[in-house]
DNA sequence: GTTCCGATTTTCT
DNA sequence: GAAAATCGGAACA
């Protein structure tokens, strides 16, 4: 199989909060066996380090936030609220804590097997939340540390589609109650699989 | 539409 | 012991 415009460990060696919008409209490639599915990423968050009282870094390395302070382009997959998992992809360099969150993609190929692992739920709610794209896409603490820039059971690519023009906004990170002066939620404006509860002060952030 | 609750890991107090 | 980068179900309106 091949995989053309898989994003390299160079984009992601660099500022977290630069790299999050720009990961927008990218794909996210998910492959088991000879199954492939696919999802536009359509909602990131940035965390980073010291300076970022909401991150995992915040107060410093520990066992599960270590990979946001290893290489570049690699999954940081974290369990939480003792029921869902959460995919980051790290950024910075080894040594420099970042992260970003995906938040929520919008299916493009594998609907089949998405449907499979989130019975009953209608195709806008299959992966409009952090905790329903891992199910969707199967995605587990076995994935954390992966490597992402290369091909392998996950990775990012430039979208396959036609550039098709669209907004980004910008907003406060959701489910966090420190940090939430820095509008670091970015998402593609009036994309239906972007998860619903609004952040706080929503704006244009750019067009792209 | 809303609010409340339970699932139960990791980290901090 | 409590809160957290969440979600789905139940109860209520």
């Amino acid at each position: 199989m091949v995989h053309p415009g898989i994003i390299p460990t160079e984009f992601y060696a660099r500022d977290t909060v630069k790299v999050a919008p720009q990961l927008l409209d990218k794909w996210l490639v998910r492959i088991i066996g000879n199954n492939k599915m696919v999802g536009r990423i359509v909602e990131v968050e940035a965390y980073r380090g010291k300076d970022d009282p909401a991150s995992h870094a915040f107060r410093g390395l520990t066992p599960r936030n270590a990979p946001m302070y290893r290489e570049p382009g690699h999954a940081y997959v974290y369990f939480t609220y003792g029921n869902h998992y959460c995919l980051n992809i790290t950024t910075q360099k080894v040594g420099k804590p970042g992260a970003v969150l995906i938040r929520a993609v919008q299916p493009v190929e594998g609907l089949r097997l998405m449907r499979r692992f989130r019975p009953g739920v209608p195709e806008t709610e299959l992966t409009n939340g952090p905790g329903k794209l891992t199910k969707a896409m199967k995605i587990d603490k076995a994935l954390n540390e992966q490597n992402m820039t290369t091909a392998g059971p996950l990775f990012v690519t430039e979208s396959q589609h036609r550039g098709q023009k669209y907004d980004i906004w910008c907003s406060s990170r959701i489910g966090i109650r420190e940090g939430l002066d820095k509008a670091w939620r970015f998402f593609l404006k009036e994309n239906p699989y972007v998860s619903t509860r609004g952040g706080l002060s929503e704006r244009r952030f750019r067009s792209a």
